[in-house]
DNA sequence: GCAAAAGTGTTCCTTTTACACCCATGC
DNA sequence: GCATGGGTGTAAAAGGAACACTTTTGC
């Protein structure tokens, strides 16, 4: 009955460059010393399974993300060979993931590894990471993605090239923006970015319709 | 870092007359001794979640399922006035609520209540079962829903109202019923019911095709 | 001037919605 | 014959999909 339990997190994080990326933590411990995993560990007595995934994160990455949600639990009995853990997976999006340096890390080494290009994982991690890039190509179509993962400003490539990155294929770039700007949650800033070819218009979000949206619910379908 | 484990069930049973119903059972021990509260129970050590559900509601209740799926789990500190304990909840559907009886009861009662008029429900379990109601309700939009609910054979207009219960409005008849034989995943039957006004064509699942789409997904926006 | 990416509308087709009258049976 | 629920089609509107050429910049 007294059973242990684990918050690991999913974390993802979006570069222009680099695509979709997810971050992962080398374990420094058995088993699966020297395995790369899911950033994670035990929840405290007294502590939230959110609060627990939080400080994990804080603790081996150092990342500060900007969404968290509940995955599935992962409980089969073996799935650690030690002794039955269960394991409240969480799906947590980040910012600027290139950018940000891994600080004052608890674990081994910690990573961003592009989706496609995954080293194998410990435990059953594998199949954790399976379903929560479903669930993240499920919440597309249900609801608004991007402010959670893009900068401040972006131009809308951007923007469709994260849809793509998640939905794994291409997308009409007319048919996208009409019902991407027809939800009216971005707004078109004067500035232009800089690059090569033509220069493109910069978008932010608008913060409070976005919210508002997010809480209503799309049906967002992607061509 | 050891935490009890529970993991509990929301069971919805649909009965033409009754409408949409939840599974409860009275608690004969404290706390909430007396209480109405979701079938479940301490998980073992050695077995996984979805065992421990299905043990838990045959000793409590008697049912057997004809799907299950998880839910969510519910972890605050505090949610369980004794000690610490997370609860792996999930959703459950079950045929012929009205007409099973619920045998060799571990619990000091088990009922069934219409969704509609429950009674007050120990520990946050009031919260689970609104979010099953809510993943009730999703689920309709993206596959079919009545093969593990309704029984063999049925008027066509079983299955609308069992989709007006879980949709909480109506709907309109012909375009209802235009776009579920669309799918088709029904089988007409020469047989007709009797009963009060023009007797009704029976219809039954086509459990393959049903399948088939389960898996595959389906967009059925409902009026 | 050429390579690279940004920007922009229209047409066709499918799907969704709204809506009302007749039919078969039991009493 | 009347009350009860079952059965059926069409027209108008909205939304989705397919599709190609011009513009602006850096080099």
């Amino acid at each position: 009955m007294a059973i242990d339990v684990a918050a690991d997190a999913v974390v993802f994080g979006y570069e222009v460059r680099r695509g979709l990326e997810v971050l992962l933590v080398q374990r420094r411990i058995e088993p699966f010393r020297g395995e790369w995993a899911l950033p994670g560990g035990f929840v405290y007595e007294q502590e939230s399974l959110e609060a627990a995934v939080e400080r994990e994160l804080r603790e081996e990455t150092g990342v500060q993300v900007n969404y968290m949600e509940q995955l599935y639990t992962f409980g089969e009995p073996g799935r650690d060979p030690r002794k039955r853990v269960i394991s409240v997976a969480y799906v947590a999006l980040v910012k600027q993931s290139g950018h940000r340096v891994l600080a004052d890390s608890d674990a081994a080494d910690a990573r961003w590894f592009p989706v496609d290009a995954l080293p194998a994982l410990a435990f059953d991690h594998a199949q954790i990471l399976t379903k929560a890039r479903e669930r993240l190509r499920a919440k597309l179509s249900y609801e608004p993605l991007g402010l959670e993962l893009l900068g401040e400003k972006f131009p809308f490539s951007d923007l469709q090239n994260l849809y793509e990155s998640v939905l794994g294929r291409s997308i009409d770039r007319r048919n996208f923006k009409k019902k991407f700007m027809a939800l009216g949650i971005l707004d078109e800033l004067s500035e232009k970015s800089s690059g090569l070819g033509r220069p493109a218009t910069l978008f932010s979000f608008n913060k409070k319709k976005y919210q508002a949206l997010k809480e209503k619910g799309i049906v967002l379908e992607i061509i």
